[in-house]
DNA sequence: CAAACACATATCCGGACAGTTATGGTTTAT
DNA sequence: ATAAACCATAACTGTCCGGATATGTGTTTG
């Protein structure tokens, strides 16, 4: 049996689009600021408004944004279920050494509120 | 400000190195089946031994994989610690939406063990 | 000591990918 | 109606990356 059956091809997806680190940041800060255009997320990027409309694109495949259009412009917000793939995986694969209950307890202890 | 800026470079390298299918493969199997030498990993792969050496070599640089070597064959197996910018990364970002609890609070459930 | 073994590294190759400029389509403003 | 703004897509380019084969280093075996 090769390695690759057997893994789910739904992370692959949402770990490839966060190995980038300007996609990152444009999640990042639709997390942070809440929805966003492209245009504004554009200024506050080095590269141009093509490369940000394919960073988003990316995302946008991934689940991990939603487009909303509206008029000319179209406004980018970060998806509540994006990350759910990826914690599943983690969930799975941290839950073989020990350190698993220390860590997640750490991280539900500082997201009370 | 550009995105890139304010980005810690630590949960790059181990998205990167958790993007590749077969990278994810062969960290999913240690962490399952314990200590494996290279060439266990390249009898269940599809790919040659210096393309098994060059994945270890890059989930060790991610440190996500740590090498033991005894004579002539090095062991591998999965790092404790290797998850934890990912763990930390999630819980930075994933505190931005409601569902942070309900889902990280079912993973616990899970890992009850 | 010579041969086989286990692994790493070097080099090369083809495809994927992030970036650019150019362009089209749609909506708002003049 | 024309122009400008906002965004997406197309086409192209340079770079990175995963794969292979070939080779080197160290270790065990005959």
């Amino acid at each position: 049996m090769s390695y690759v059956s057997g893994v789910s091809a739904i992370p692959s997806t949402v770990f490839k689009a966060l190995a980038d680190p300007t996609r990152r940041s444009i999640f990042e800060r639709l997390c942070r600021d809440g929805e966003q255009t492209v245009w504004m997320l554009t200024r506050h990027a080095r590269i141009s408004q093509p490369a940000v409309s394919k960073h988003l694109a990316a995302l946008r495949s991934a689940g991990l944004v939603r487009a909303r259009c509206e008029g000319r412009e179209t406004h980018y917000r970060a998806e509540p279920h994006g990350l759910s793939p990826l914690i599943d995986w983690i969930g799975l694969y941290a839950a073989f050494w020990g350190e698993r209950l220390d860590r997640l307890e750490a991280l539900l202890q500082g997201m009370d509120k």
